[in-house]
DNA sequence: GCCTAATCGAGACGGTACGTCACGTCTTCAC
DNA sequence: GTGAAGACGTGACGTACCGTCTCGATTAGGC
């Protein structure tokens, strides 16, 4: 038996499909196979070698769109360092394209279960940030429930849109948050 | 001029369609209008008459599912009133099929306009509810982003799954969002 | 029992109705109910009260049309005679909007047997008063074939539009029938 | 630059259509796609992949049941390749299916425009092998107009059914024209 | 002058077929 | 074996007409 043989895989395939679906995630409408694919010059065929479904190409380009965002802060406060990291996180959330990419990325991880545990993935990951920048302050127990607070908050604005997404609901937040968190 | 000629609207018609939405909606699967049309024993044309999309259908059904939902408590205390709301409101969100629909309901609304701008109203009502209920106790400026960190958590762990909503995790919600708004 | 109560029939809505029908007839294009109705200023059901189906509709407003069609020639020849039938039939026929006309009440009467019976009708009206015609001077034996020939030529041109259905197809295809008829 | 890329054309694919679009046409009745696809064992889409339209199908399928009829007869005389070659075309087209086959080929004619061109070839065709055995003992300038007699007794009856459309027809027929021919 | 009943325009109803779109799989040939 | 190209079976979509079934309004004898 063979190692392997045969052509190897092209990196350049794989990163102009991500590229594709990150475009085309940006620009709101449903974002099909074929428009990956003819965007990224490839065959259908050569996204469904590398990934399960087409939910899964769009989280892991969203994941990978979304990956530099995170500051770790450290201000010497809990105020300030939640504050500096929701107002970064909002801003960012709320900014077109992106409001745009994680409408859709939820939208494909309600119909795709590979793109639903990615989704989780990447979340979670957002929340051990969060989890992070709170640990010092916060007991152990009320961890996950705040953390949740913030992004739920975030989310639940992002999806419905009844109220905005930006700095100033940041900071607001991380005033309440604060205050419930040290009241304690 | 005649106010009106012609057959009028079969509303038994109207209301098989949304009972067999309802029905279809708890299944946790992919809804169609075939599906929806043939449970109800209507033509498809029926439903497009009066809907302008599926998603309408699905959050018109889903909204009546919904309508008895909401207790309006009144215990004495803010806590309790807390409390009670959203002990109420995560057990029925998060018990089957109540799930399965919620999370099908705003699936659909990310895809159609229809469908968000009846998501919309509906979780305008429901943030109507509770803001009633923190009214009393609550500075109006606080008010709506302690609505939006309540249905924020909510939406939160029912659409990604990291986490349960349920009773325990309503009284802990309470008593966090009792201690922010009453620190001040 | 009463011989007969209620209103009467609208002779303004069947004569607006075959008016209506032959309009659209002459367009070329299929023709619906709804558009009769809608053309006639009529109910659907006025239609369906009076007449089978569609193609009967129509069958009937074509025969209308074409009742005034047919001349009686008596020239003293057979030759006169038929070159005269056929220039007169072979124009009306060949000229537009005619031509569509039979067009359509054929589609019609190939998928609605109502049609096909009032267009049988129909061509054996012509065929009599070619058969007329012809009668003086032709052996009974061969007549309905002879009829058949040249209605023949007028509908297989008319269906397929290959060559042209005019005068001087008729005259040639009289003075063709002639030479048979008496070179017996 | 490659001359082709892709998957190539499933010929069993294509001859599964014409099939089962030949043996629905022989059953009388409005013939679906979706009749066609499943009785194929296809897709729709591979349907429309390669036809423009249900009748292009139904055309295609009766040329090619129809290819191999036609005789052409020699006898050395012009009245015994007549009869040969009407007798022959008149058993084959007045016997069912064949019957029904050409009456809906041309019901789909009269609404489809690439049906209507297909027919035309088709018949084309077999003017030309009419005209071939003529050519010999016919003028020129009489030769269409003949074609047309013949043809069009054939369709005329075919279509509306008033009379036979067999083998005594074809024969007399045929004596018909050959006096109406040969007394120039 | 009512009563009875059939007709009218309007339009909603359950159906059937249409032609399109996107999916995820498969097949072909080039590399 | 991987790549682009593209055909394949599948299944939902939304539209167009069909022929039937209500509606309330209108009309016209028979009593």
């Amino acid at each position: 038996m063979r190692a392997h043989t045969g052509r190897r895989r092209n990196d350049a395939a794989r990163r102009a499909i991500l590229e594709a679906a990150a475009k085309l995630l940006a620009c709101a409408d449903p974002v099909t196979i074929d428009a990956i694919a003819a965007e990224a010059g490839v065959g259908r065929q050569t996204i469904y070698r590398w990934w399960p479904s087409k939910g899964a190409v769009l989280l892991e380009a969203m994941s990978e769109l979304a990956r530099q965002a995170a500051p770790r802060p450290d201000t010497g406060s809990l105020e300030g360092d939640l504050t500096a990291f929701l107002t970064a996180t909002f801003r960012a959330a709320g900014t077109e394209p992106n409001t745009a990419v994680l409408r859709t990325a939820m939208a494909e991880a309600l119909r795709d279960e590979h793109a639903a545990e990615l989704l989780r993935e990447f979340t979670a990951g957002r929340r051990e940030e969060l989890s992070a920048v709170l640990a010092p302050w916060v007991p152990a127990a009320e961890l996950d429930l705040a953390v949740d607070q913030a992004f739920g908050v975030l989310w639940y604005r992002l999806l419905l849109g009844h109220a905005p997404v930006d700095r100033s609901t940041a900071r607001s937040l991380a005033a309440l948050l604060v205050r419930q968190l040290q009241s304690a």
